[in-house]
DNA sequence: GCTAGGCTCTGTAGCAACTACAGGTACAAG
DNA sequence: CTTGTACCTGTAGTTGCTACAGAGCCTAGC
């Protein structure tokens, strides 16, 4: 009893709840194998492929690159992946989150207290922008 | 008494503290204005450049956007800018930074929570692989 | 069986926000 | 006057997708 109806990428898109070019471009850059074709030349996807998919958006979701996500199903992929391995990815990417907290939470700072200065009168100068001209030292180590 | 002796791309971008190839972008954008030649073609710059430099990177390193910059370059540009509107564009990337703290930090104990389960011990599944394949919707609104 | 429409196919270009390179020219120091 | 560095241009690469055009497939209704 075959239940698997001959999925598109549309309906593996539906699925994963993912735009469907972002199915191709999975395929183009690896992360998910070629699939089976139709005789018209149309892709045809078993319900492997959409838990690999999803294992990637869950992925993507929490952060990860595509590189990190190419060395997790490297690892996954393999026949037994090693534990340990998959830990301290995931520990190097959770300091990596937490720089980018870090980070966000001097530029939080810094605006809000632009943003505190401003009194709201006609001030000849605003604040924001002299702050802005400023350049005393309040950013991040690495933008973005 | 003019001590401005013929500022070169490069001379700029070490003031800025920015690669060189960011200027000629910015230009290329229209975030700065296109500078005086020399005769042989190169670019000449002034003060009022740099200055304004500092201000796009500044605001860069605060998270805002080139559009965001657009905005407020537009309103400084003017010969008098509306002070409640850079209050107004601070106060709503405020916001947006926020709110990116936020999903941050769902990621963060995410992880965290993956992280602690790995007993390091020689189990058969890796607990943070098995929580990448379950989408139980931990995920932010928007990620990267 | 046939047709209409919707889905899928391909390659390509676009977004942000830069960075880097190649091949050629200007400039400044010695 | 030569040499070496800095600069010029256009273009391609990065990450992570998304959107488009023009063609072809596939299926549901008749």
């Amino acid at each position: 009893m075959k239940r698997t109806k001959a999925l598109t990428r549309g309906g593996v898109a539906k699925l994963v709840g993912c735009n469907l070019e972002t199915i191709r471009y999975y395929e183009k850059i690896g992360l998910i194998p070629e699939p089976m074709r139709s005789a018209g030349g149309h892709r045809v996807y078993d319900e492997s492929l959409v838990r690999r998919l999803k294992f990637i958006r869950r992925g993507r979701e929490l952060g990860f690159s595509q590189a990190d996500l190419r060395d997790l199903l490297g690892l996954v992929d393999g026949d037994e992946y090693a534990c340990a391995d998959v830990k301290a990815m995931t520990e190097q990417h959770l300091d990596g989150v937490r720089a980018k907290i870090a980070d966000l939470r001097i530029i939080e700072h810094t605006l809000q207290v632009m943003v505190a200065e401003c009194a709201d009168t006609e001030v000849p100068d605003c604040p924001v922008i002299d702050a802005l001209f400023d350049d005393d030292g309040a950013g991040p180590s690495a933008p973005n």
